[in-house]
RNA sequence: GGGAGCAUAGCUCAGCUGGGAGAGCACCUGCCUUACAAGCAGGGGGUCAUAGGUUCGAGCCCUAUUGUUCCCACCA
């Protein structure tokens, strides 16, 4: 039964309702009709305790788009949704909150009571972020909502912790890593930005033993030489050859350090001798360990010297630990020079903080052996990025790639399976827990204090979420998902880990297709941020103007890869967008009387009709061929300038005369052919602005508890190339009377007579009249043989030459030159097509498609010479 | 230091494998034509960053230059 339409569009009205509807329909859910063909996606999980900003819901929006479309085109869909537990944002957030609430740090609690505290935390604000996907019309299967610390996920990530640990591919071992001094643990390479800082270059002067002599070091980090355990030189230095062997005596601390020789030492930088740290440089570490010498750790984790120190820097941030250490150095004369420079420092990606350089005791992954098949699946095209130029970044950061640094001294996360014997100091790395020694029998067991890295988890996410390590149908069904919908920022941090944890779990990669978008800037091309206080809220957006306004505005003129800016004036015009369907379903639904919205047989269509249906066949086409491309912003494109130009703004008009024709045959046909034409347009808008056509749909006349949701999407519909050549012709002949009215200033509710002299009698047969009068204003049409005896201004096409009298308007003179001008204008466009034509090259080498296309516009530009010829002789 | 992207109408951006430059917004003119003024009809506006090259033909391919954005990077 047809429904009426509220007369305005008002998307806060039925959105919340249709999500409703179409979750509690379990369409969400995957089709579990075994002959269809599976097509799956993981959501990139956002942090549990986030909120939605543009970047998830561009985000999901594409991700959602294909999915819907997938569905409709008769694949079994699945969307898994999730979040992540997000280690270090959302401890920081958490203790952020405990101590303003309470003064408290995490350690006055204790493990366990703060753990509590973050997983209420969780529980408060979890489901924050899923409602917030739901009111983007995101298709999830909420029944599969997944949770990286979930039960089953943990199973999951000690599974393969202890898998990687048994094949040697997990390791403990002391390595540079990066410390984050606020945040107090290590952090991955991944996990550190650089940033330009300007600083200094301090020349220190070290003292040689015994002799009236000494060596000038350069250094950017003049704090770190309380730990310096020798000076490097290279061998190949001449002018420091005969130093190697030497002793120094290190200034204000006193110690005695060697010279060594050490390729690291290069003779064109600084002054050829280089300070060695091994505890706070990664160069020098592994020079120290050339030369076994001792690690002697200044720093502590929290960015203090070390109170074990004995100096009286003991306690100082490392800063003021610099300003301090340097002074002395100057006053006890040991300061050369002060050079400025600006070099790259690592900082924190979380809280922007100076990443400390530090030796320290971490669990690491052996990236090598699981790196080369990871390059491998792309390199071979097993896995594709989309746009290909990320697969370059991505192989640039995996070739280079250095162990994987996953340990983190924090409390939020998967504690890391490793037990270390008390009795016998054996580590026992299990799934389960460890109570018992297995080695000496000992039960002074105590677990590894640290949680592994947040992304460890996630890396896991295409296979846990699919219910692995059990072997679910789920598994065998839906992995490899069919593509990966996420930013470039995160392919380093995510998409890469994905890569090597599939391939190695699962002996089979993840997903073939990672579908990559950039990212949504502010209407300044800022990124947003909240730091500068230019983030827009998505869901107030919503609020104001529909999900589906967000969601077009999003896609519109997006291309993969590319970053956009986000406007008020998209949104608007997306809204505009919206409202202009919702006035042409409304029209459609006043005129519809018939519960019957089947396509009425070719016989009985009008021209009009035969021209829409091939204009929808051939954008129904295209947009599909586009979405499968990944070029959702083209078509998109393709669908709204169907909607817009060609449905609403022609087809509705060409439409009324019959429409208003009530109780004739006509009137029927054309009631069918235009409800069916909306609802084909409101299948193609569907997966792009899902609540609003499914409003439309819903007061259609339709199936009971049919939904467009699961409407088959279209394709193969029957195209009438002639019918739709006519009509062609027909509008533009009558954009061209238009065009030389308004050029005439013509008042609009004048009416003409006009002669029609055409080769195309058909096109412009009787029927087609009253469109002359309705768009053209022209009462009364003459097909004619030849131009009338009055004055009269033309308008030339190809098609055909009209003629209208307009007496007092017609200044003969003007008219001459204008079809003078037009006779020129076409005589050089025929001369440049015959050029072409006559050019062998172009006809031999060209394709005959372009070369047909050639011929045909040259010969409807003779045409159209030749009746310009007839126009100006009849003058 | 290495690598990548971008440069097209006043603004924001499309332009798919090379075959006569597009959209939205803004601007100008005329319209309250009973689906829609969140609209309709018409219009102006671009040496496609610059210089070369390949080609019958270049916004698109190649080279260089300029400007701009970003990513990666352990030279003290």
């Amino acid at each position: 039964m047809k429904q009426e339409l509220p007369k305005t569009y008002a998307p806060a009205e039925f959105e919340d309702r249709l999500y409703k509807m179409w979750e509690e329909s379990g369409a969400f859910l995957p089709d579990p009709d075994e002959t269809k063909t599976p097509f799956s996606v993981v959501i990139p999980p956002p942090n549990v305790t986030g909120q939605l900003h543009m970047g998830h819901a561009l985000d999901e929006t594409l991700q959602d788009i294909i999915i819907r479309t997938k569905r409709m085109q008769g694949y079994s869909t699945l969307w898994v949704p999730g979040t992540d537990h997000a280690g270090i944002a959302t401890q920081i957030k958490v203790e952020e909150v405990l101590r303003k609430e309470k003064g408290l740090s995490r350690h006055d609690i204790g493990r366990e009571a703060f753990l509590k505290l973050v997983w209420d935390w969780k529980e408060k604000y979890g489901n924050r972020i899923t409602g917030q996907l739901r009111k983007l019309g995101s298709s999830c299967d909420w029944s599969r909502e997944a949770f990286t610390m979930s039960d089953s996920l943990s199973v999951a990530v000690r599974r393969v912790f202890v898998s990687l640990y048994e094949k040697g591919l997990i390791y403990r071992g002391q390595r540079i890593i990066n410390q984050c001094p606020h945040c107090n643990t290590a952090l991955s390479d991944a996990e550190v930005e650089h940033k330009d800082t300007e600083g200094a270059f301090w020349h220190i002067r070290y003292p040689v033993k015994g002799e009236d002599r000494f060596v000038i070091v350069a250094t950017t980090r003049p704090e770190t030489m309380l730990g310096d355990s020798a000076v490097a030189v290279n061998p190949e230095d001449d002018r420091y050859r005969d130093l190697i062997g030497k002793t120094l005596i290190l200034p204000l601390v006193g110690r005695e350090i060697p010279v060594v020789a050490d390729e690291a030492a290069r003779t064109d930088f600084g002054t050829g001798c280089v300070k060695i740290t091994p505890a706070h440089d990664p160069n020098d570490f592994e020079t120290g360990q050339r030369h076994q010498l001792p690690i002697i750790q200044v720093i502590d984790t929290a960015g203090r010297i070390k109170t074990d120190f004995g100096t009286k820097y003991e306690g100082m941030d490392r800063f003021e630990a610099r300003e301090a250490i340097v002074a002395d150095l100057e006053a006890g004369g040991y300061l050369v020079k002060v050079e400025k420079t600006v070099h790259a420092v690592a900082h924190c990606y979380r809280c922007g903080t100076a990443i400390e350089p530090l030796a320290s005791l971490q669990w690491f992954v052996k990236m090598k052996p699981l790196a080369e098949p990871a390059i491998a699946a792309v390199k071979e095209g097993k896995i594709r990025y989309i746009p290909d130029r990320f697969s370059k970044i991505y192989l640039n950061w995996m070739e280079n790639i250095r162990d994987w640094c996953i340990s983190r001294q924090l409390w939020w996360g998967h504690r890391i399976p490793a037990y270390y014997c008390g009795d016998c100091g054996e580590l026992t790395v299990a799934e389960e827990e460890v109570t018992v020694c297995p080695k000496c029998g000992g039960t002074h067991i105590r677990q590894d204090e640290d949680v592994l890295d947040t992304w460890f988890s996630s890396a896991l996410w295409p296979f846990t979420t699919l219910g692995w390590p059990e072997k679910t149908a789920d598994l065998a069904r839906y992995y490899p998902t069919s593509v990966l919908v996420t930013g470039y920022d995160i392919i380093t941090f995510w998409v890469s880990k994905m890569i090597f944890m599939g391939i190695e779990n699962m002996k089979e990669i993840p997903f073939p297709r990672v579908f990559i978008h950039g990212l949504v800037r502010d209407s300044q091309g800022r990124k947003m941020s909240k730091s500068l206080g230019n983030g827009i809220d998505p869901l107030e957006v919503i609020d104001r103007y529909g999900a589906d306004a967000l969601r077009f505005a999003l896609v519109t003129g997006n291309s993969p890869g590319n970053d956009m800016r986000y406007s008020e004036e998209k949104i608007e015009s997306a809204r505009n967008f919206a409202n202009k369907l919702w006035n042409a379903a409304r029209f459609v639904l006043m005129n519809l009387e018939t519960e019957d919205t089947s396509l009425p047989a070719g016989a009985e269509l009008a021209p009009e009709d035969k021209w829409i249906l091939t204009r929808l066949s051939e954008t129904a086409e295209n947009a599909a061929a586009n979405i499968e491309k990944y070029e959702l912003g083209v078509a998109l494109a393709s669908i709204y300038d169907f909607i817009w130009d060609v449905f609403c703004d022609w087809y509705i008009e060409l439409a009324k005369p019959r429409l208003q024709a009530k109780g004739t045959p006509e009137n029927l046909v054309c009631q069918r052919t235009i409800a069916y034409t909306l609802d084909r347009i409101l299948r193609l808008l569907h997966p792009f602005m899902p609540f609003i056509t499914e409003e439309i749909f819903q007061a259609l006349p339709h199936e009971e508890g049919a939904m467009i949701l699961t409407q088959p999407y279209p394709a193969g519909i029957a195209r009438y190339p002639e019918e739709a050549d006519r009509v062609e012709k027909l509008i533009a002949v009558i954009r061209g009377i238009r065009t030389r009215r308004a050029e005439m200033n013509v008042p609009s509710k004048t009416r003409t007579d006009a002669y029609l002299i055409t080769r195309d009698p058909e096109a412009f047969a009787e029927p087609t009249h009253v469109f002359f009068e309705r768009l053209a204003g022209v009462s009364a049409v003459r097909l004619a043989k030849e131009a009338p005896a009055e004055d009269s201004v033309s308008i030339v096409t190809d098609a055909a030459t009209v003629y209208i009298p307009l007496r007092e308007l017609v200044d003969l003179e003007a008219e001459k030159k204008r079809l003078a001008e037009e006779a020129a204008k076409t005589d050089a466009e025929i001369a440049r097509a015959e050029g072409m034509l006559a050019n062998q090259a172009f006809v031999s080498r060209a394709p005959a498609a372009v070369v047909n296309a050639e011929k045909e516009k040259l010969e409807k530009l003779r045409i159209k010479r030749k009746a310009l010829t007839e126009a100006l002789a009849k003058l």
